[in-house]
DNA sequence: ATATGATATGAGCAATAGCTCACTTTATGG
DNA sequence: CCATAAAGTGAGCTATTGCTCATATCATAT
């Protein structure tokens, strides 16, 4: 008598042939272009199908509902920008605080340049809507950021550090963001990370960073 | 043979008597709810008339479709806005560049105080989202805080004028805007206004700022 | 060949959306 | 009064949504 409800795996059946892995591929390509080009309103399960040159009947029959699929989507757009972030080589000991701080802002820049317009959708996207991996990936990112600040204790004039870490992390955050789509190219030859730079470690130690730009000009 | 095809005006029909107004007022504020509650995707008209205790009808009497309902919540927000802004006191000749940073601070600050919850969801709503308003305020906002850096320019150690106004603007309106959902309390109190204040000035000039209170504390 | 499971199809269902319109009720003014 | 206009009603139309399921096709192994 238990009735069954939304209680489904994520993937409702494990494509085991070639042939529906491609379909599971072709579904998903067809989701992320409707996404990014009609946004969620235009993001229907139907659509997507069509889109997919696919029945709609193929295409529940790997995800178990519209949801899954927005799902699936991200969680693969979310270890495509862990992967990418791996790059970044562990710092050397004692660096200069200005090259800490440009570390993490390019740690940033880097997640928002892998698919930075189905990045915007699927942060934008009503039920995920800043979910599972950005509110994490803040998480962890503005531990390091505390973390970075304790160690400098001593060259950072601002009394509160949470507030401080606060304040950075969701400023740094939201320039980039907003670069993504309005100074894409700035963004990629790194002058905003250069002036993204300056304004934190001036707000931070107190002092100006003399103008030089970065040792790798560009990021992505 | 023309076909009649969305030419309407944004209101239907002007209600000209005490009752008929109140019914307006009853189903845009049945909207504003419903919206700041469930998101856009609880907000349907049918739901809308029905949280105002008013007949379909009655709305699609006064609201020509879904999205002109939106649009008067949005133009009340606005005005609202503007009107709390207008308390601003004209800035006293030559004032210290710091208080001048912290003036536009609090204009924002003071916008994301007008109703809060509202505000988030109409600046994140689908068909309306970061729309008319937010572009134009966002605009005017830049060329003042561009005139006001050209007037300070020999105490400005930026190079870029443009950049500069790019990152600040869209840095303060993002911490404000999370500030309003995330650390309201700070926001109120000044104690983020002042962080963020540091920040700009410490960036444009070079110089840390003494850490001084603001003359007023609160805001709102 | 043939049996078996994996894969694919698409007509169509139940639910809900935005919205209309024929109609009733209430207010106003001569 | 009563005529006219303003205001209010809600059953229900049309379109679309997410999703199912009976059926058909393809692949593989014996």
């Amino acid at each position: 008598m238990a009735k069954r409800r939304k209680m489904q795996p994520i993937l409702r059946k494990r494509p085991e042939q070639d042939r529906s892995r491609a379909t599971v591929e072709v579904i998903l390509d067809a989701a992320a272009r409707i996404l990014v080009r009609g946004g969620y309103e235009a993001f229907t399960t139907n659509r997507v199908a069509e889109k997919a040159d696919v029945s709609i009947g193929s295409l529940y029959q790997y995800f178990p509902n519209k949801e899954s699929l927005l799902g699936e989507l991200m969680r693969r757009h979310t270890i495509a920008i862990e992967s990418g972030i791996e790059a970044v080589a562990p710092q050397a000991q004692d660096p200069p605080f200005a090259d800490v701080v440009r570390a993490a802002i390019e740690h940033i820049v880097r997640a928002h340049l892998v698919d930075p317009e189905l990045h915007r959708v699927l942060s934008e996207t009503p039920p995920l809507g800043k979910l599972d991996w950005e509110a994490t990936f803040a998480e962890r990112l503005a531990a390091r950021v505390k973390a970075a600040f304790e160690a400098r204790r001593s060259e950072i004039v601002v009394r509160d550090l949470d507030l401080a870490v606060y304040v950075v992390t969701r400023a740094v955050e939201a320039v980039v963001h907003n670069a993504a789509t309005e100074r894409l190219s700035d963004l990629k030859s790194g002058v905003l990370t250069d002036e993204v730079t300056r304004m934190l470690v001036g707000y931070l130690t107190g002092k100006a960073t003399p103008v030089k730009r970065a040792v790798r000009a560009a990021v992505g």
